[in-house]
DNA sequence: CGATAACATGTTATCCGTAACAAGGCATGG
DNA sequence: CCATGCCTTGTTACGGATAACATGTTATCG
């Protein structure tokens, strides 16, 4: 007990105790075990961020946003991969429950409220980043994703495209549909058609990009212009339309969301949405710390941050037929 | 007890209880307490990986190799970032004894022994990981960064270049000092003269790759390739001579450590020497994984990783004074 | 049929730190 | 001089899971 009252500086000590105390813990090595605390407090300090993959460098970007924030109030992170499956996902909440942190943010795999409210379940306050779920009171902190898209695509418009692709995420995901939504908008607005057979839903991955790509490719009438919803998507699907021998933007145009940091320092190319990454990621965990400090923090916020439309050489005027 | 030896399916339990302890965990919502158990078991079934920048794209790919090897095994891992400082890298092992995490893979911040030395006095089983500590028995996972840096400067000298500069990492860490020592030979091996203020030690970092650079164009005859000891320190320097005009591989070569993962999907361009990082965070947790099982695996263990030297267009010939 | 083993369940003690309470020592003040 | 209260230190109980042991039940076998 005097011994956790040094460490604490709770309650009075003696000065000559303390330094008794303090001579025996340097001289044996005693390092408190946070195990033993975390379950006497019923309070972990430790918070969870779960991300699809923590690879893309949006989201590891984000995750030092977070991890700054965290660290400045105490707070210790465990980070989680979902490979962007509700199963893995479902497994990793579990894992968190059983560990007893004492707060996620989540990045969710699908628009279910229902990992959100398993969580509440167990009174684990949650916030939720980047993606929306469906209706359920919950803080959160995102860009406007259909508003980047319609601003993406009115660019794309103005360059004089008529026929673009738009290589989008898995159809689970909000951002993914939102994006989709933004540029049915931009469309509509300028009287165009939206042709269903140029809107495609893949993997969030090179991979998808890739796919989605060739199938684009493969229309009778190739798209002038390619609208990737993010940064993997836009890597596969230009390797794609590499090999299949065009030039971008000569050929076609591409844009995207999300920024390539270590693409961009070498040479910019992409024209982007630029979501502030590391600024959700502080936000969001700013707004966890006050649920979790500051009881009376009322409703449930909704931070939804501005972006960026950086234009860059990717995007070009459509070529001459 | 009879609800724990369900959970673990540990003794024996007849089929109605178990049947009646699951639905009742089912109704109850009742998930197990991991700190208790973690308490009671002295074991966290939790490693820590300890890098200095989650950030470098090389630490993530990593990252991902141990946290899928480690998942395998029902292990968890958590991340911590020293932003290569000993002080931060301290007070990160003394959080992660609190927390009695199993194992760590150590990405030293310098080559003393003494951090080593510290888990190891804990009973904590360590794997050093990417650079060397000072001579100290401890299992290792690294590549051959002599080697790498003499074949990097090898090719330079090979396509004619004679004044290389060196733009390395902090002289506190083995890599950075491990590629000076390969580019000495080479040059030496050559029959070169090294010369003193062509080798430059900075932070691993865009900053530090921008005011090495500085320095090196600020030389009386300037170098014709520039050998960077990391990607963050390549793209720096890049930056840094473009900004002065100077176009790769026309004007100046370059050639450095460490992919740069969505760069290279899109344009690849470094001539690099390709650490196999994912590879290496997988042996690393692969070597700390049997340490905690297998007890008698003997001495320690040294693995040496291949790597791999790409060629790309940012090397080229001196050009024609 | 009684002894022994095999199975099933319950009890107690333990891991380590901290809240809550208890108790001894000393000073202040009526 | 004793009551009151502060300061300091110690004691007990608890958080939740589990090892080790104890107890009760049923099956097996000579």
């Amino acid at each position: 007990m005097t011994v956790s009252r040094v460490i604490n500086r709770s309650g009075a000590i003696s000065r000559e105790t303390r330094e008794r105390v303090e001579a025996a813990i340097a001289e044996l090595g005693y390092v408190p075990n946070t195990l033993a605390r975390s379950l006497r407090m019923k309070a972990t300090q430790t918070l969870a961020l779960v991300v699809s993959d923590i690879t893309n460098p949006f989201f590891t970007t984000l995750a030092r946003g977070v991890q700054d924030a965290a660290r400045a109030e105490g707070f210790n992170v465990i980070f989680c991969n979902t490979d962007e499956s509700e199963t893995e996902q479902a497994e990793q909440l579990v894992a968190l429950v059983q560990k007893r942190v004492d707060g996620v943010l989540l990045v969710p795999a699908a628009s279910s409220a229902e990992p959100v409210a398993y969580l509440k379940r167990h009174k684990i306050p949650v916030v939720v980043l980047d993606r929306r779920v469906e209706d359920c009171l919950v803080d959160s902190v995102r860009c406007d994703s259909e508003l980047g898209a319609y601003q993406l695509t009115r660019l794309l418009l103005d360059l004089g495209h008529r026929r673009i692709a738009m290589l989008s995420g898995p159809a689970t995901v909000s951002t993914a549909v939102d994006r989709v939504a933004g540029y049915r908008r931009a469309l509509t607005e300028a009287g165009l058609e939206v042709v269903a057979g140029l809107i495609f839903h893949g993997a969030y991955s090179p991979i998808g990009g890739r796919q989605m790509a060739q199938a684009a490719l493969a229309c009778t009438r190739r798209p002038t212009a390619f609208f990737a919803a993010n940064n993997f998507i836009a890597i596969g699907a230009y390797q794609q339309l590499r090999e299949a021998g065009l030039r971008v933007p000569e050929d076609v145009s591409m844009a995207t969301f999300d920024e390539m940091p270590l693409t961009t320092l070498i040479e910019p190319f992409f024209t982007v949405v630029a979501q502030p990454a590391y600024e959700m990621g502080q936000r969001a965990m700013q707004l966890l710390l006050a649920r979790l400090t500051n009881t009376a923090v009322g409703e449930c916020q909704e931070v939804i941050l501005p972006f960026d439309l950086i234009v860059r050489r990717s995007t070009g005027p459509v070529p001459a037929a």
